[in-house]
DNA sequence: AAAGATTGTTGTTGACGACAACAATTGATG
DNA sequence: CATCAATTGTTGTCGTCAACAACAATCTTT
């Protein structure tokens, strides 16, 4: 085991803690599997099922994207000014719902690569308003195909119908 | 603006620049609400609206069981060594899809609050067997009483049905 | 002109997922 | 039985992300 294992390996098992050993292992006779664990109070709780669809969601939006090296929330964030051109962070972030201040890490590394433009607002020397630049609207045309590729892998993975009442359902958090 | 603008304030700005700020703040005369500001793409994305759904739900139930000082992390591996003593942190671990590097730290935590003990396997040496201590059970008991509070929280936002059609729908995650 | 709000920015903190190592131990193979 | 591969808990690092708190520049209000 590892270096600074709290209590002695060679401490006395106590009668108890065979028995549980026991429990653990005897349930299926397989703990390999992970499986035949029941979940108790988890089971019912939504948060704990949504936490599980988004990584599994995430993780295969990344991959899928993985060529183009596009994580979700750029994707997000590219999406929204592609289709309101002229935006301020300040708008792009209440929108998304992220914060302001992540929201300039992210501009800065779409900036560099050259597919974002903040152009100094005419109206209020505060504020940018944020553009796609050309390489930046012929990338997002790609981004959306693939997008739409991971959108089918959801569609395999809950079914057709699922996915639909899904985004029928939470369509308020939008 | 801040100290680093990489464009300077006192830029021309260019008439393209002038065109778009009144597209951004005259398309409804107000960009405080955030409101009005489409998101193209972006609707149809199963992710998009499951990530904003989970911020929502997460935090409510932060706030929620704020008084216990209980994450919904902590609150899950409690529940499931609750309903499966003896447990090993490879078992929970899997079952719960967190890392057992993550897991380490989570019950460490637990261990100092004395809500988990980890108890020496008697049949595996390197194992630890995971339980609740007479003090962590209790304490689960008000946790369950007040996720099912966060849980009536979650209906009442996206309705009763609603809530248990996508409990039914992401069941193949949980 | 002064006071307060807004915008972009920087920085810090903490939770979290992903990986890579490692010692101790177990299991399988020869 | 001896050896080698696999497992378990642990430590550490890295990168993402949300949440705050400060700050300078600028706008708005009065």
């Amino acid at each position: 085991m590892a270096t600074r294992q709290k209590t002695s390996r060679k401490a006395a098992a106590t009668a108890a803690a065979i028995r549980r050993a026991r429990t653990a292992n005897g349930r299926a006779h397989n703990s390999d599997a992970g499986d035949d664990i029941g979940l108790d109070a988890l089971i019912g709780h939504a948060g704990y099922a949504v936490r599980r669809f988004q990584l599994w969601i995430f993780q295969d939006f990344i991959k899928t994207l993985a060529t183009v090296d596009i994580r979700p929330t750029q994707y997000s964030v590219m999406t929204v000014i592609g289709a309101n051109p002229g935006l301020s962070q300040m708008a792009v972030a209440k929108r998304l719902g992220i914060e302001r201040a992540r929201l300039v890490h992210l501009l800065d590394s779409l900036e560099e690569r050259d597919f974002v433009s903040r152009i100094p607002s005419a109206t209020d020397r505060r504020s940018h308003a944020l553009h796609l630049t050309a390489r930046g609207k012929t990338a997002l045309a790609q981004f959306k195909r693939l997008a739409a590729e991971h959108e089918r892998h959801v569609a395999e993975k809950i079914g057709k119908d699922n996915r639909e009442q899904l985004l029928q359902i939470l369509a308020c958090f939008t």
